[in-house]
Parts: structure tokens; sequence; C-alpha cells
DNA sequence: AAGCGAACCAATCTGGTTTTTGTTCACCCC
DNA sequence: GGGGTGAACAAAAACCAGATTGGTTCGCTT
């Protein structure tokens, strides 16, 4: 790297961490320190080149902790994760096309001006976004957006149970399968007309528009669901049940 | 002490503690080896006492953590708490008509022929009640029976979660308070409907029974909230503002 | 004046140690 | 032999000191 270690660089450097580096929403960067060695820049450039990406929203940072790509999860949703110990993908999918529409209903009553102008830099930006993961970053951003801005804690912090679920490590991979799929344009037409409606405070558009998006997003999981399912009869089959299927009954 | 350190002298020994050191629930008792001390008997006595007051709820342990007074804190209580503080009786109901509904539906696709017969035993037993908290008593265990039956983890921890809400003190006046403005029998019959529903396995059918039911006592108990605003707007008056108002702002 | 490096601060994590309840064992008295 | 007794051991949680990490400030250089 002869060239100068200017932001620009380090927020690249940064970015490329975060797409090949797995980044399961909870993925953690490296510290500044080493980041600084890695690109050669001094630490003020590296701490302003985070800031930015923190500000975007793509990473957070905690004293003492760490730099994380994603957003942070909710204390309230952790916990509620642990009650509910571990579910199955369709349950997970059953419940957000349960409290999810709804959630899009209230948020078209209650949300702010500004939180309408939130969601659509939300969606801009995964419209600007190339990378799949970075949308699906975007894409849970907004579904958080909307949630938080329903103004109703019991329904939200169920939506945050269902976000916890979903940032687990098992679900990246089956995200990663349902991706291939859909169309990545489809999804980012429903965010448009979810926000439109809010927007147009017609909370049945909004219902509507979201069950649309989820059932949507719910028949590719299935469709994933299946091949996955496939994928493990065939390793069934060649391994002819040497170990417990505690993890398979009855699917 | 001259008694014999009997099983009974460490129990009332123990029992003065808790009454006469504020037993706010959460209170830490002595550890076991310094109430061998204090009362001279040996650990395996003062264990026997111990679990005999465990059995009856009065005291909790847990090993390496201590002996505490009332009982223990459970997560989804604890999550409640969380919750109930800052959320308004409205939202739970908002909550409440968004996830039922669909657990109803749920149920009736998913639940086994007993859990139905159970449902009917319910029923029934809240018609043979006499008394309103009864009565109540035997709703709650209904809707929880249909939760439980729509087997889905992450909703049925939602509606747990809804459910300890409503379990918290202030709704219990609350609901007195509701009570008197329905009728008893509609609330009964809105509950055969919805068996019927889940009997019949119609989905559809379950969810707006559900849906009707939760609709009439949330119109219930917006007239309560209205009637209890104006109590307190008597109250106001009547103090003309001598204390804090932090239970009532801008309501 | 702006950038840089270093040091320092505060919050967190990590590993080992201690405390506390739970369990087991050999022993003693009736 | 049955039941009680004391001690030691096991397991789980709390506790504490040191290392780690993001956040901040201070001189210094260019």
């Amino acid at each position: 790297m002869t060239a100068p270690p200017t932001a620009i660089l380090v927020r690249s450097h940064v970015l490329a961490l975060i797409r090949s580096g797995r980044l399961g929403p909870g993925n953690r960067l490296p510290t500044e320190r080493v980041l600084c060695e890695t690109t050669g820049a001094p630490r003020r450039v590296v701490r302003r080149a985070l800031a930015s990406l923190e500000a975007e929203g793509l990473i957070w940072r905690h004293q003492g902790k760490g730099t994380f790509a994603g957003q942070p999860a909710e204390p309230i949703g952790v916990l509620a994760a642990e009650v509910n110990g571990p579910s199955h993908p369709i349950e997970v999918m059953e419940a957000r096309l349960c409290i999810e529409p709804e959630l899009a209903a209230l948020c078209a009553l209650r949300c702010s001006a500004e939180d309408i102008q939130r969601m659509w830099a939300l969606a801009r930006h995964q419209y600007e976004a190339e990378d799949d993961d970075v949308i699906e970053l975007w894409d849970s951003a907004l579904h958080r957006m909307i949630a938080k801005s329903a103004r109703n804690r019991p329904l939200q912090t169920a939506f945050a149970l269902l976000d916890e679920i979903r940032a687990t490590a098992e679900w990246q991979d089956l995200r990663a399968l349902s991706r291939s799929t859909r169309s990545l344009g489809e999804s980012r037409a429903q965010h448009q007309q979810i926000i439109a409606a809010i927007a147009a405070r017609d909370p049945d558009g909004a219902r509507a528009a979201m069950c649309a998006h989820l059932m949507a997003r719910h028949a590719a999981m299935e469709a994933a669901l299946v091949a996955l399912a496939g994928e493990a009869a065939q390793a069934f089959r060649a391994e002819q049940g040497t170990d417990d299927n505690q993890g398979a009954e009855h699917a």
C-alpha cells in the first residue's frame, strides 16, 4: 500500500473485511490498534473512518467491548431470546407474519415525519448497496426502524425477540440459501411500497404491503428449507444413522 | 439457647430473620455455615429446615448463589417488568389483539384432540364458577391453553409476556373496573365460539372469534380507562396539586 | 493551524480464586 | 442396622486483579 493512508482507504479496507468476513451481524471487527497496523494509518484516521461507518449504521462500537458489524443487539431482545429458547425457522416466520404487519400498521398511525425520512434513507442505502450481505444489513435495519416507530412496547419486545433469533448463526446460511431463490429487486420494491403506505398514513396498506413482503420471504425460506432438508437427507443416507437424531424429529 | 438444636428452632430463627429483616422479596439470608454458628445446629439440621421452608415457598436457594426470601425471579417475570413499566394498557391490548387471534388460528390447525377436551373443561369450569375473580382465573387459563396448543414458541413467549403483565397489581383493579361495564355472559359465549371454531379445525373462524372477544374486552377496558381518568381528575381537583404527578402525565 | 504519536481514562473482558449450596463418605450412638 | 453427625468433596456462582479496547487529551512536529 504505497497510497497515502487516507480515511477512504481504511474505509474500504473495513468494508472488505465486513463483506468477506461472513458478517453475521454480530461479527466482531479487528481492534482499532490492529487496523492501524494493518493499514498503516494513524489511529485518528482509523477512528474517523469507523465513525463515518458507524454514522451510516454499518457498524457499532462500544468502549471496552470492540467494534461490530451490523446494529447493536438490544438487551431486551437477547433476554427474550433466552426466555424463548431455540425455535424452528418456520415458527419464527409465522410469528413475524403475525407481528410485523401489525407493527407496520401502527407505525403508519404513529410514526413521526423524521422517522419516515430515516426510513427513506435506509431504503436508499439499500438501493445503493451492491453486496448481498450489506443489503441484508439495511433490510433488517429498516424492519427494526419500523418496529421502533410503532411505539408499542410489548410488540416491539416480541419483534426484538424474533430479530435476535434471526441474528443467530444457523440463520445466516439459511438466509444465504433463500437469497438465491428470490430476486433481489423484488424485496426492494416491496420495501418502497411499505414505506410509501406508512408515509401516506395508510395503516391497512402498510399492513398488506408488509404481509406481502414477508410472505414472499416465507416462500423463499421454505424452498431453502426443503433444499436443506434434501442435503441433510443425503448426508443422513451417507452416514446411515451413526449419530443421534435430536435435531430432525418429524420434520 | 439451652433448648436442643432441633430443626424447629432453626426454622423459627430463620423465620424471625425473614420477618425482622425487611424482607424485600429478594432479600438474602445468612449462609448455611453462618446459620450453623448462630444457632449451634449442625448443617444437616439447618439444611433440613431450609428445605422445608423452600418447599413451602417462603425461600429459595441456588447453588453458589445463596438463600433468599420470597420466590425466585423468573426470567419471563423480569422481562415483563422491563416492558410493563413504560407501556400503556392500551398498548398491551393492541398487542394481544395482534397475537392472540393468530394463536387461536394456529391452535385450530395444530392442537390435539385432548387439548380441545381440556379447553371445553376449562370453559365448563368458568361456567360453573360464581365469583368474578375465579371467572377471570379460568378465563386466563383458557387463553393460556390456547397459546400453548398453538405450538409456536416465539408467539407463545410473547403471549406469556403479555399474560405476565396482565397479572401485575395495577392491572387487577383496572380489570375489576372494566368487569362492571360488560356482561359476564357475553365473554362466556365468545369463549364457546372460539373453542367451537378450534374444534372444527377452522383457523379463520377461530381467529375471527378471538378477535371479536378481545375487541369487546378492549372496548370495556377503554371505558374503564376513561372512568379511571375521570376519577384521577377528580382526585387531582380535590388535592389541587400537592403531590408529584409522575403517574398521570398528559393522560 | 492541522496532523501525529503517545499517554491516559473508563468500560469491558478474561482468567483464576473464593464463596456458597449440593452431595457423598466414613463414623458414631442408640 | 438405622439414623444422625461431621468432614471432605463437587458444582455453580460471585469476586477480584490484570489485560484489552474504544474514547479522550496532551504535547510535539510540520
